[in-house]
DNA sequence: ACAGAAATAGGCCGAATGGCCTATACGGAC
DNA sequence: GTCCGTATAGGCCATTCGGCCTATTTCTGT
């Protein structure tokens, strides 16, 4: 039984070539969307195995399509396809709940072993942005969106601030608020992250990913 | 002209087969440890291009026989073979200077392919560990070994213990110095990672490689 | 409507922190 | 032999920090 695959890119050449390629590796291309709504749609229509994604599409990029589809088929994998190797967009298409990553300039067996990949429950993603991954890695572990959180968003709003190097006066004027709340979410922080000072509160976010190192 | 390989493994069974797989593929090996000690003494004595090192050997793990060899011979390059996708020994077998890390599951195009990555002055490793990777490329751009280090070795431990949770009176309980002694230390980091307090001081030095997060 | 969490803000206080001085002892480099 | 960097240590002082209280507002869920 072979893969049934979808694709999902606004540029027709691109579309074209994909399908040929995809077919000539032995997938079943059962359905081609030309922008976001039109993939959630297909999508849910065809529910495919696998979505070859392009991130920038009108109407709905790619990560939002991605993040609508895999909250109401968790099991379709998506393999996200870039123009270029951004570190945000991959944070985010992670996030979104992508199954693989690839650069467009890759070959055709590379993208035809993604979806392989993917299919199989893997995560793939092209060499060149395997190392920016780590670092979302580690936020996935993380509820990021969900709100079992533990740290609230000001909580994190502050904990970034001062990874970024405010001092508490400081951090109170970025964020508009007296020292003394900001001293009430470090102590806040403090405890939910088993820290005594900012520093072992900052690291324990590092850790846990919840603020970024630039 | 072909590339020179050396094979380190203990295990017979496993040398002759990837002896018998890296001819195969192209490759001239011109010599085979059994150990660490042996790896060292013949790749000072052979000079290969390459060696494919595994990292579970008695006498001397591979870990520090690739770290003696890459001091005395930074240009072999070396690619780490493994059972187990292990984040702890990836980390330290990147910092040992080596070129590749593959577990032992992965095909012989693989191996032949990471080898001819290595000794093109590539890094090549196993996609399942790609993403690992990232935290330790960050601590090769410091010498780490070189004396022309920024952080002299005191300040070095100084900054690891507060990474470590400690404050200013326990850093000097556990190196038995004066607390002034630990500002000074810490006045001193300040000036060389242009931090301003200890938290940012850590944030750099992890961000620098010098000290780890547990 | 009411409970609970989150965000806001204040007071108080002792300890920790960081800046800016000086000073000594011990190395190695030139 | 002198100079420089490192490690050691002290004083002084303003600021910051963290702990321990209370309190109001708003919002969300029940």
């Amino acid at each position: 039984m072979n893969i049934r695959l979808m694709l999902a890119d606004d540029h027709r050449m691109l579309r074209e070539g994909l399908r040929r390629s995809m077919i000539e590796q032995g997938f079943d291309v059962v359905g081609e969307a030309r922008d976001g709504d039109e993939a959630v749609r297909l999508a849910e229509e065809l529910k495919p195995d696998v979505i070859l994604m392009d991130v920038t599409m009108p109407e709905m990029d790619g990560v939002e399509a991605t993040r609508q589809i895999k909250e109401a088929l968790p099991d379709i994998r998506i393999v996200m396809l870039t123009m270029h190797a951004d570190q945000e967009v991959l944070a985010s298409a992670i996030r979104a709940g992508a199954n693989g990553y690839l650069v467009k300039d890759c070959s055709t067996e590379e993208i035809a072993s993604a979806v392989r990949m993917a299919a199989s429950g893997e995560t793939a993603l092209s060499p060149q942005l395997a190392a920016s991954m780590l670092d979302e890695v580690r936020k996935m572990d993380q509820p990021a969106n969900d709100e079992d959180r533990i740290i609230t968003r000001r909580e994190e709003e502050v904990l970034q601030l001062i990874a970024d190097g405010c001092s508490t006066p400081e951090v109170a004027e970025r964020l508009f608020i007296s020292q003394k709340t900001v001293k009430n979410h470090l102590a806040s922080i403090y405890q939910k992250l088993d820290a005594r000072d900012r520093t072992q509160a900052v690291l324990q976010a590092v850790r846990m990913g919840i603020v970024h190192l630039d």
